[in-house]
DNA sequence: ACCTATTCATAATG
DNA sequence: TCATTATGAATAGGT
């Protein structure tokens, strides 16, 4: 089709080659579009030239990468599919694991306990009392510690206090501030922690309906679950 | 060309249709054929038929995935790469959720206290012991119910018993057995409790390295998490 | 599946 | 790169 028949082989002459390129890829698209049309088919064409550029058709109902994936999925089991479903396959396990350690949460926040035999609520029981002593353990030394640095803070600046009125007053510093002084506050850290008992809510949890955007596009879990979070560690679920 | 002009539109007769796209599929192989050598350009070409049918045209000097890369390598960054991107980024908040969740869960076991202020201890403190009391009382709840139940049966059996006795033996049943008789035991479940406290350990939690076989590609987390199981929910982590 | 009249793609040329 | 046109390849419809 042309002044004369050719022979199928290497176009020596760039420049034809180009052209006759840039030709027959056009006439290739119109019969893929016209193939679509006529045939309610679906195609994915990329053609990249010698010259390194490259050109594509698809049909308008599907995309290039829609087609891939059939094409995949067709032309055997895998490629770098299997990628992609393990990925899956491991994005649904963490995910029933966050639901198992939110539940665990819960739990040890006092709800959801009907499904826990009596020995489960013995054990859990147990468990909790003596994490309550460590934790009751760790804020005596918290507050001691910090009692006591204060206190040698104190101590320090009224030395150097001292020190200066020593230096300048030399008469009158002696009958000043007693209570100052050294004085034993061992029990000091009881009250403040009467006073900061209850005064702030950093450790409220709030219960959420677990709206599930991430979906699992095989596998379909119903059921909502609910979230705990530490303010520190604001909604741990994915919005 | 063809015995006369048709028009560019869905080919109604399913038989005709069927037959014009097998033979304007070879002629597309031919030309994408006759392209590849003409032009040493390289074609890949996916077709999928009305009844999902696929047939596809590879150049030999190259490969259908290795197209497709190109092609991704051209057509800008993505593609379905922000898919596979995407999922990677849920697969790290979902990692990132499960460690801050075993971190609330061994704070709540008393360990890794090391980070909380005075004030954190004590809500955490405060709240374990109003949850502590909610398990103790869902515990007594359960031994009690259980002990109520068990009496009931004891008492329905002895009923039986009873009647049965006095159908049969009607004068010996008088003078037997007591203590099946009708008695409070309200006092029964808090000795029950105390053999079961500590009894068995179905909430003891089992701290481990985080072996980390879960790789973002791009984002390398350092540090080692613990994880915590309960028996029913054996090995939260991934293998 | 084959045939063939007809249409269409395109090689060569300007 | 663009337009023209002679040529032959592709194919619609019929068998």
């Amino acid at each position: 089709m042309g002044r004369g028949k050719i022979e199928i082989k290497l176009i020596e002459n760039q420049t034809n080659r180009q052209v006759t390129y840039s030709k027959r890829r056009n006439g290739i698209f119109k019969k893929a579009q016209e193939l679509t049309v006529l045939c309610d088919a679906k195609v994915s064409l990329i053609m990249l030239s010698n010259t390194n550029k490259m050109h594509e058709y698809i049909s308008p109902t599907t995309t290039t990468k829609s087609m891939y994936d059939d094409y995949q999925k067709t032309m055997g089991i895998d490629l770098w599919r299997t990628h992609e479903e393990s990925m899956k396959d491991t994005l649904w396990k963490l995910k029933e694991i966050n639901n198992k350690l939110r539940r665990e949460i819960r739990q040890r926040l006092g709800h959801d306990l009907n499904g826990l035999s009596f020995d489960e609520l013995a054990s859990l029981n147990d468990e909790m009392q003596s994490s309550l002593d460590a934790i009751r353990q760790r804020k005596y030394h918290v507050i001691k510690t910090q009692t006591e640095t204060t206190k040698k803070k104190v101590k320090n600046l009224e030395q150097r206090r001292g020190n200066m009125l020593h230096g300048y007053f030399d008469q009158e510093a002696a009958g000043e501030d007693p209570q100052y002084g050294y004085e034993d506050n061992e029990g000091d850290y009881e009250s403040a922690l009467a006073l900061s008992n209850g005064a702030n809510n950093l450790y409220t949890f709030h219960l959420h309906h677990n709206s599930d955007h991430l979906h699992h596009p095989n596998l379909h879990h119903g059921g909502s679950s609910l979230g705990s979070s530490i303010t520190h560690l604001h909604d741990l679920r994915l919005a």
